[in-house]
DNA sequence: ACAGCCATGTAACTCGTTACATGATTAC
DNA sequence: GTAATCATGTAACGAGTTACATGGCTGT
C-alpha cells in the first residue's frame, strides 16, 4: 500500500512535468539543475529515479514505452500537485548558509581568513549569478503574463534579486570588517 | 577508532562553545535556537545530545561532573575547529525555498493562491525578522570590534538584511501578479 | 581509440527527524 | 495539584548522498 503523502522533492519533481513536454530521468535531472537548483536542490540523478519509480507507483506519472523511457505526468498527478498546493502550507525557507555559519565563529581565527572567505564567496555569487541570468535568458519571449515559462521568469528574477542581496550584504559586512585592525582577535 | 571529519552542524555546535562558557545539552539547544537557527538550521534536542556524545568521543569537548552535565570545549577542541574554518571551503549555502518552488509551479492554480501564498510569506518573514531583532538587540553593548559579541552581531545583521531583501522580493513579485486577470491561469 | 555524454539503476551509508520514555524542579 | 520548563536520552525511520556497476551512442 503506498504511503500517503510525498517528500517535498517528489512534488518538486512532478512540478518540473507540467510543463507539457515528456521528460527521461536524464532530461528531468538537467531541468532540475536548472531550476530547482537555485532555491530547492539538485537531487542526486540516482534519486531522480527512484522518485520516479515511487511516482510511478502512485500513477502519479506514466512511464511511456519506448528508447529511451520517457515519463508525463498523469490526470491523477495534476490533481495530487494541485491538491497539495491548495491545501498544504508552503513552511518557511531553510537555509544553510556556511559563510554565515563561520563568519559566527570567526573570533578563533584571524580576520584575514573572514576577510579572504568573504571575498571568496562575492565572487562565487557573482559566478552563480551569471549562470541564473543565462537561464533566465533562454526564458525571454515566452514570459509574458499568461505563457508558459511566465512563473519560472517569476522565479528566476527572484533569484536574481536575492544573488544581488547577498553581494551587497557581503560588501558591506567586507566593510564593516575593514575597520578592524588586520591580524586582530586571536 | 572515531572518524576523521565531522558533519558541519557539528561543528557548528562547537563553535557555540567558543563563547567562553560552559552549557548543558539544554542550553546549547537554547543557543543553537537564537543563533545557527536563522541561517543554519535548529538540531533537535536529540541531535544536540548524539553530536555532545560524539563531541565528547573525540575529546573536542569535555563533560564537567555536576548536576547537570556540563560541556566545554577542549584545547583540541578549539584548535580542530580553528583548522577546520582554515583548511575547508566554506561551500555554497543550500537554500530550500519552499515558495519560490511553489511559484514555479503556480501554474496549476489560480493566481489567487500563488497570491494568498506570496502574503502569507511576507507576514512570516515579518514576525521571523522581528524574533531576529530582539536577539540582535540583546547583543547591544557588547558587539564593537574586538569584543566577545562583534561576530554573532554582524550575523544577525546579515540576516535582518536578508529578511529585508525577501520582504522586498515578496512585493516586487506580488505587484508583478498584480498585473494579471484574477483567476487566469487554470 | 578514446572522451564525453546519454541512460539507468543498486547498495551502503549518514544526517537528521519524530515518537517515545523518564523524571526532577519551578511557578502559579 | 498541575502545568511548564529543565534535563537526558533511545529507537525507528526517511530523505538524500556517494560509490559502484553497466552499457550504448556520438564526435574527433
Amino acid at each position: 500500500m503506498p504511503r500517503q503523502d510525498l517528500p517535498v522533492t517528489s512534488y518538486a519533481l512532478l512540478g518540473l512535468l507540467t510543463f507539457g513536454d515528456e521528460l527521461t530521468g536524464y532530461e528531468l535531472k538537467q531541468r532540475a539543475d536548472n531550476t530547482l537548483r537555485f532555491y530547492w536542490s539538485a537531487p542526486a540523478m540516482s534519486q531522480v529515479y527512484s522518485e520516479l519509480t515511487r511516482l510511478t507507483g502512485h500513477r502519479l506519472v506514466k512511464a511511456l514505452r519506448g528508447e529511451p523511457t520517457r515519463y508525463r505526468i498523469t490526470a491523477a498527478g495534476r490533481r495530487r500537485l494541485e491538491r497539495w498546493m491548495r491545501e498544504t502550507p508552503a513552511g518557511f525557507p531553510v537555509l544553510k548558509h556556511p559563510v554565515a555559519l563561520r563568519l559566527l565563529m570567526g573570533h578563533v581565527v584571524d580576520t584575514a581568513e573572514t576577510v579572504a572567505m568573504l571575498e571568496e564567496y562575492a565572487t562565487e555569487v557573482r559566478a552563480q549569478r551569471t549562470e541564473l541570468q543565462a537561464v533566465r535568458d533562454s526564458l525571454a519571449g515566452r514570459d509574458a503574463p499568461g505563457e508558459a515559462f511566465r512563473n519560472p521568469a517569476l522565479v528566476a528574477d527572484w533569484g536574481l534579486a536575492y544573488y544581488d542581496s547577498e553581494a551587497e550584504i557581503t560588501a558591506r559586512t567586507l566593510e564593516r570588517l575593514a575597520t578592524e585592525q588586520p591580524g586582530e582577535e586571536r
